[in-house]
DNA sequence: GACTTTAGTCACAAAAGGTGACTAATTCAT
DNA sequence: ATGAATTAGTCACCTTTTGTGACTAAAGTC
């Protein structure tokens, strides 16, 4: 990230990153380089060469030490002019990531997405359109479990759905659509948590079960 | 359309616009002014200050008369290095128009998407992200009527379907799919096409009929 | 041991979907 | 004029999927 001295010609490279943080989703922001008490997304100039792909996963590795689980770019963005960079459009990204494995570096912090700070019109055009995305892709493409740490129950999966589609599901419905769909098999663990009965843990399945099988659209189901 | 000696700083704006010829979809092309013999999308070099979605709105009413009936952006595109424009950056754009009343420019062209004409690498891609696009927003949104006329028949919207969802469709079942989400409404005109019964002419429905109706997935329904 | 809490399953009713066969209105051939 | 052919439109029946409450299971708490 340089910062807005820089030649104003080129495009920006800006990334939110998502994360599952207890019960309520949350979006990385950095410290603004200029204005210090200020946050913005991560963006970095890129120059003209590299994929934009490229671009986007080496700013993750830069704020978090490691690679998002999963990334799609949402678009460019150009209207509104204010921007930390002085580029004239940027190409926005977003980002997932397991919370468990996601230890931002200094400068870096989570916001819960209920409680933002303050944004250029830009980039909170950006984070609108990470949030459609992803309500796009859940019923396209099981991206919920780049969320997840690599086993989990049922119950966290089922509760990481309703937090995305922000509405109840029905534990039957829920779990009986998981099974049509072969998108997650048993390991032979199980884990106590606390009171109650142990849960069986899962890890998300390899493609090639699903041979042939339908998807889900766990956005239909109803609670 | 500047052509390739302008500067190159800058970030351009393309489109892909589609229409449903017949029994086919269509794109439509320009001639490049620099080699009259080969064909490229349609584009134009942005100036900073405009807002996307303005700039290729703009394009499409100077090479179809008419602006689209629907557009969307894509994306933007960076990797590989051939574009018309010398721009590092492209923004890519879909557009839907009726094929009645899009009655091209001179110097512009629809090609069949079976039989497109050589294209540089970067708009391959494009045209790979409008058939994505429209794929995944045709279960969405009813965008299949911005590719008709105002009223047109229920085989003609079935063949529609047909041809953007690649796969046949059984006439019951896309005409009960089509009273539950209350996406049309019959006008009380028929239309006489040659041999057999005229058909009844339909509208699309204006949203406020469709108050709390689900939408239809015509993409899961079988033959 | 009784009660509470969370996990996991079942079974039945209701809704949605797949499909062939039917009726209706027109043109074309004889 | 009659009937075959063609396209539109509807129905009815069966199968599959979905909504949902109630049930059993295994742990902790008092």
């Amino acid at each position: 990230m340089r910062d807005r001295s820089s030649r104003s010609s080129s495009h920006s490279v800006d990334v939110v990153l998502v994360t599952a943080m207890g019960t309520e989703l949350a979006i990385l922001f950095t410290r603004s380089t200029t204005d210090r008490e200020r946050w913005a997304l991560p963006w970095k100039v890129a120059q003209g060469g590299e994929a934009l792909d490229s671009t986007a996963t080496r700013l993750v590795q830069d704020v978090l030490g490691e690679p998002p689980t999963w990334i799609e770019q949402i678009g460019a963005f150009a209207d509104g002019k204010r921007h930390p960079s002085d580029a004239d459009i940027s190409v926005a990204f977003v980002g997932l990531v397991p919370h468990e494995t996601a230890s931002p570096r200094p400068g870096n912090t989570w916001f819960p997405v209920a409680d933002l700070p303050p944004l250029s019109p830009r980039q909170r055009s950006m984070v609108e359109g990470a949030t459609r995305t992803i309500q796009a892709r859940l019923d396209q493409a099981p991206i919920a479990f780049h969320l997840l740490p690599p086993t989990f129950t049922l119950s966290e999966l089922q509760h990481l759905y309703e937090l995305l589609l922000a509405k109840r599901l029905h534990k039957a419905s829920f779990r009986r659509a998981l099974q049509a769909a072969w998108l997650v098999e048993p390991t032979d663990e199980w884990r106590s948590e606390g009171r109650g009965r142990p849960a069986q843990l899962y890890r998300y399945a390899p493609k090639k079960k699903r041979r042939g099988h339908r998807g889900v659209r766990f956005d239909l189901l109803h609670p």
